[in-house]
DNA sequence: ATGGTAGGAAGCCTA
């Protein structure tokens, strides 16, 4: 079972690149976030042509996210537990071929004296405490999206320009760390700890072709998906495409049970 | 070199 997640800034623009890209790849589930796309404006023909099912919690302008898979989705969340009055559309669960799939779009954060700083970490305690919650189940569980968190300083280019950054910044990363604690593991690092490699290069200043990136996007694997884990990449072919996403995908390949 | 680019919406905000 091939999961991936990709952040793919606009959905009504990217989508030609997602179905090049799972045609290409024959991924079975795919976890998207920041499709600036209502539900209704969700080019949905495409990819169900090619088989996939399609679950969406949609918002117009920004956030939104959604999942595509070849097997039948059963929603558990539209929403990340813990707060009534989240406007933002960033979290979406089910359950896929008997795996928990866990879909999010975390808070980028910055400017950090601001309140987008506070919603953030706010935002992150709140995925901590249902991570505990379904981690208690003993299943199969992919915790993927957009992170906005680089773990490490191996995982972003210049270290000390972002020691300040909401994506690197303390707070953030002891939260990041908080939740593998509970027992999570970064699929990426599991295969390739030594690695740089970098999942979001921003479009200014030519970061693409400098190689000036971040790994920021991540797949997050319980206990009973980690012991299945086969393979895990991070794809940087749609990156280097016409008018591309500024993030590119990361995958990885759970041993059918 | 304190900018730069991209997307969506409306004449700025988010990333």
């Amino acid at each position: 079972m091939k999961i991936a997640t990709w952040n793919v800034n606009s959905i009504k623009i990217r989508v030609a690149h997602l179905v090049e890209w799972v045609k290409e790849t024959g991924m079975d589930v795919v976890l998207l976030q920041e499709l600036k796309s209502t539900n209704d404006a969700f080019p949905r023909e495409p990819l169900e042509d090619l088989g996939y099912n399609i679950a969406l919690v949609g918002q117009k302008t920004y956030n939104g996210v959604g999942i595509l898979s070849r097997y039948p989705i059963d929603v558990e969340y539209q929403a990340l537990p813990g707060s009534q009055d989240d406007e933002q559309a960033r979290y979406i669960e089910a359950i896929i071929n008997r795996v928990r799939v866990c879909c999010l779009y975390l808070p980028n954060g910055n400017p950090i004296d601001s309140e987008k700083f506070t919603y953030k970490l706010a935002w992150m305690d709140r995925l901590i405490a249902h991570a505990r919650t379904l981690f208690a189940y003993e299943d199969a569980v992919v915790l993927g999206g957009d992170f906005n968190v680089c773990p490490t300083d191996e995982d972003v280019y210049d270290p000390d320009g972002f020691a300040g950054d909401a994506l690197c910044h303390p707070d953030s990363r002891a939260r990041y760390r908080s939740l593998c604690h509970v027992g999570y593991t970064d699929a990426f690092r599991a295969l390739y700890p030594q690695h740089h490699a970098y999942s979001f290069w921003d479009y200014q200043a030519g970061c693409w072709n400098k190689d000036h990136g971040l790994r920021i996007d991540h797949l997050l694997l319980s206990p009973q998906a980690a012991d299945r884990l086969t393979a895990v990449g991070i794809d940087k072919g749609p990156r280097g495409k016409e008018r591309p996403s500024d993030h590119t995908p990361v995958w990885c390949e759970l041993e059918e049970r």
